[in-house]
DNA sequence: TATTGTTATACTCTATAACTATA
DNA sequence: TATAGTTATAGAGTATAACAATA
């Protein structure tokens, strides 16, 4: 072991896509390992949390909000659908769209595996000061949500 | 349009793994794009840039500072060496292991690929301020190699 | 016995294109 | 014509297990 970070690549190790990516690698790995006890995964979670707070977004609207591919929300709908977490309501007034709401045992296992996942997250960053927590809480939906068309 | 950041999942806003994932998204598919007139994809290029500043790197070592399984370097490794950018060498000491080495090949185009990378992040980051981009390049190597044992 | 690289396999994720039904 | 959802497919990434050569 003895720290692989100083030894390789210096070139990378101020490349702010590489680091975003080892990162994410790491929060992923430890998010799915802390879903898989409510058959959840990141993706789906996702999708979840997305409805969970009662609104009723359109498949579109995930798939914008989550950056997925429209026919990727399918699959994820359907897996949640045919557990009975969350249901799809055809629109009223755009009869082409696809209300996704959230029910009652969809609800119980988000505020669940929410909870796991915060555990996750507190024990993955505990050597994090308050500070910068906080700090990161503040940059990271700018470069999620850049003003810069992707 | 009409900025879905504030519409949907809130629950999401602050879960800083989601924010992560899909900054990476981005990133990455900026980075792709930029890195394809080079034949090269973020993730070769990364094998290429632990070995570019002519150092000898075992494909062991490339796989953990990575955070790639062994098995992933090979084929990644294997690519690079079919166009002539990376070598395999047998190691002295312990003849088990292979050093990956960079050919002149190899130093090019990583030199090419490294600026077309640069200026994509450049354009992507656009918006942040100079100290803001100062504060990730504190924190996210905070995140990408955590003292707590993945 | 343990480790490096390798092969093989299965699964998840990503990216496209095409189709349907509505608008 | 254009858009929401769907289906299908191929390619890239991830995760495991097993094996040969070497330590």
């Amino acid at each position: 072991m003895s720290s692989e970070r100083d030894d390789l690549g210096a070139a990378l190790m101020d490349d702010l896509s590489f680091l975003l990516a080892r990162a994410t690698a790491i929060s992923m790995s430890a998010g799915n390992r802390a879903l898989t006890p409510f058959g959840l995964r990141v993706r789906s979670y996702s999708v979840l949390a997305t409805c969970a707070d009662g609104q009723r977004p359109t498949q579109r609207a995930i798939a914008d909000y989550l950056r997925l591919d429209p026919s990727q929300v399918v699959a994820l709908v359907d897996d949640l659908e045919s557990r009975g977490f969350v249901q799809r309501t055809v629109g009223a007034r755009d009869r082409r769209s696809k209300a996704i709401s959230c029910t009652p045992a969809g609800r119980e296992v988000f505020v669940g595996a929410r909870e796991a996942l915060k555990e996750a997250e507190r024990t993955l960053h505990a050597d994090l000061s308050p500070d910068e927590r906080l700090a990161l809480s503040a940059l990271l939906p700018r470069l999620a949500f850049p003003t810069t068309s992707e």
